[in-house]
DNA sequence: GGAGTGATACTCGGATATCTGGTGTCCGAGTTTTCGCGG
DNA sequence: CCGCGAAAACTCGGACACCAGATATCCGAGTATCACTCC
C-alpha cells in the first residue's frame, strides 16, 4: 500500500491524548500540537475532518477546544483512518479487463465481478477488521501501564494547565 | 489507508496474464499494455519494478519479452504489490511523543515501542497476510471457472500471435 | 454595588500557496533477425 | 549454393517532464471573557 498520510498519525495520538483526559475536559489544538511538536495549522485540518466525522467534537472560543465524540472504550481506529484518509477502499478497480480488444464482447459477458478487485477488497476488509479491534482505550490502558512513571507525571503536569473543564 | 497506486492494478493483470500462458512463453509488454488499453511506456515501469523483485524476469531483443519468474501457484498478490508499493510499512511513525516538552525526558523512558505504532503494524500485517494467502493461480482458476467462454477464446485468439515461445 | 454593553481576546472553520511523489513520456543499450556479399 | 558479416528492427532499461494530492499556511466567523459605563 501507500505510504500513509502522515496526519494519520498526528490524528492517532491527538485522539488518544484526548482519551486519556478526565470527562468532559477539553483541550485546545495549540496545547496538542505544542505537545507532539507539530504544526498547529496543520493539525487542524486533521482534527477539522475528525469533527466533520463525528469522532471528536469542537468548542468554539475562549475555554474551547476538542474532546472525544464518544467514550474512548467505542473509538476505534478505524473511525479515525476513515475521518482523515476517507471511507472509500484504497483500491479502485478500473476495469481494464474491459478496454482493449475485449472493448467489443457483450457487456453482460462481464456480470462476474473483476477477480482482482474482489481479492484486493478481502485483503482490506482483513486490514479494517484489525482496525476495527483497536479502541483508543487499548492504547491508554497500555500506556498507563507500561509507561515510564515519570514521564506520565510530567506529561500530566504540562498538560494540567491548558485543560478546560466543561461548564457541568 | 491512502489511494493505491494505480500501477499496482496494472501490474497485478499482468502478472495474472503472463500466468495464464503456456509455460516458458513470453509476452511483450506492447502487448500486455494494448491487451489492457493502457499507456506502454507507463507500463514498463512497473514491469521493470517486477523484474528487479524477482517476480517477473525479462528477455530483450526480438522474440523478447516478460514471463513469470516463479509458478502462478508460488506467486502471490504480496509479491507483486511489495514490488510495486517498496517492501516498507505504509505506516511510518515519527516519533513525535519524544518530541515538544516531552523531549527533555530520559531518552530511555522511550524503552517502551510506541503503542499506536505497534496497533498500526499489527493492522498492516494482517493485509500482508491476506495477500499472501492469494496466489495468482486461484485467481487464473477462477477466471477459467467462471468467465464466459466466448470471452475467454477471444481473448486467447486475440493473444495466441503475439505469444512467443521460448527456444526449448 | 450591580447590571448592561461594548470591545477584546481566544477558539475553530474554510480557502489558499507550496512541494513531494505518482503519472506519463522519451531516448539509449542490448540482442536477435535478416539481408547482402563474397567464396 | 553456402558461409560470413554488417545493418536493421525490435525488445527492455534508465533518465527526464508533468500533475494530483498531501503538506503547510493564512485570514475570516463565532463566542466567552473582561473592562467600562451607567443606573
Amino acid at each position: 500500500m501507500r505510504r500513509l498520510s502522515e496526519g494519520v498519525e498526528h490524528a492517532l495520538h491527538c485522539v488518544t491524548l484526548l482519551g486519556s483526559l478526565p470527562d468532559g475536559a477539553l483541550l485546545p489544538a495549540r496545547a496538542m500540537a505544542e505537545f507532539h511538536g507539530i504544526s498547529e495549522t496543520y493539525l487542524l485540518k486533521q482534527l477539522q475532518a475528525l469533527a466533520g466525522a463525528g469522532v471528536v467534537v469542537s468548542v468554539s472560543g475562549p475555554r474551547g477546544g476538542y474532546r472525544l465524540a464518544k467514550p474512548a472504550g467505542e473509538t476505534t481506529f478505524l473511525d479515525v483512518l476513515t475521518a482523515i484518509d476517507g471511507p472509500g477502499p484504497s483500491f479502485r478497480c478500473t476495469e481494464i479487463r474491459q478496454r482493449g480488444p475485449g472493448a467489443e464482447a457483450d457487456p453482460c459477458a462481464y456480470k462476474a465481478p473483476c477477480m482482482i478487485r474482489r481479492r484486493m477488497l478481502q485483503a482490506e476488509k482483513a486490514w479494517r477488521d484489525s482496525l476495527a479491534d483497536f479502541t483508543v482505550a487499548d492504547v491508554i490502558a497500555e500506556y498507563r501501564a507500561d509507561a515510564h512513571p515519570s514521564l506520565k507525571a510530567s506529561a500530566r503536569e504540562w498538560l494540567a494547565p491548558k485543560i478546560r473543564m466543561a461548564d457541568a
